[in-house]
DNA sequence: TTCGTAGTACGAAGATTGTCAAACCATGCT
DNA sequence: AGCATGGTTTGACAATCTTCGTACTACGAA
């Protein structure tokens, strides 16, 4: 872990801007049992995590499919780090664009903000 | 508008109680930009309103599906007056289930609360 | 270079969703 | 009674979503 950190072209995952992101797709996006928690995981400090430590209730590529929706609704950040994926909630964008909403949904999910 | 407001039996539509609405299903319901709409209608101080009021850009039975989902996912309550259904948003109800979450939405549609 | 691990891509199957038109029902008015 | 209005029900269709297994790629370690 001491290198560069080298991504392969084609490999950076494509990400929406904080002024693209749509209410309606962010709400889609966490109407979603599987994806909600993920999104709860992530903030009950478990930011940057691997796809693989979510211990997720569905197959591999289920799992890919759901940090997609989420990654292109602008809910969360992802990268490489060698060959696994991180993700993080891009909370502050997050609650630039739509104030409180991630707060209550997260609340209601008994994550103490 | 003198009398009874008498209704035929089987025409009072079922709501869920504060305690049975999940949160899933909130989100999911106002992931669609029709409900989405009316939601910030009924916001916007027009409260009691008619279906047909809402001059969506829908059919009328499209129109009845979607207050139906609204319905059934506790956002609206819905009452006959006539042959009109009024609907009426569960402001208090839903901030009591999901603090500020309401509000967030509402927010980020332009409706100030 | 060979192997294991983490994840992606590609169908495909099945369920759900948003939409409509047509037929129907309930209420109020004439 | 008859009619107009507002809404519901039904059935259909197309699109989207969730899910999976299989095959594949990228990276790190041995």
């Amino acid at each position: 872990m001491s290198h560069t950190g080298r991504i392969s072209p084609g490999r950076q995952p494509e990400h929406p801007e904080s002024g693209q992101i749509r209410l309606e797709t962010v709400l889609s996006a966490l109407a979603d049992p599987v994806r909600l928690r993920i999104v709860s995981d992530l903030a009950r400090g478990h930011q940057d995590m691997a796809c693989i430590s979510f211990e997720l209730p569905v197959s591999k590529s289920t799992s890919t499919h759901h940090f997609r929706v989420l990654r292109e609704a602008g809910i969360i950040r992802q990268y490489y780090e060698g060959t696994s994926r991180m993700s993080r909630l891009r909370t502050e964008e997050l609650d630039a664009c739509f104030p409180g909403l991630l707060a209550a949904v997260l609340h209601a999910q008994g994550v103490r903000v």
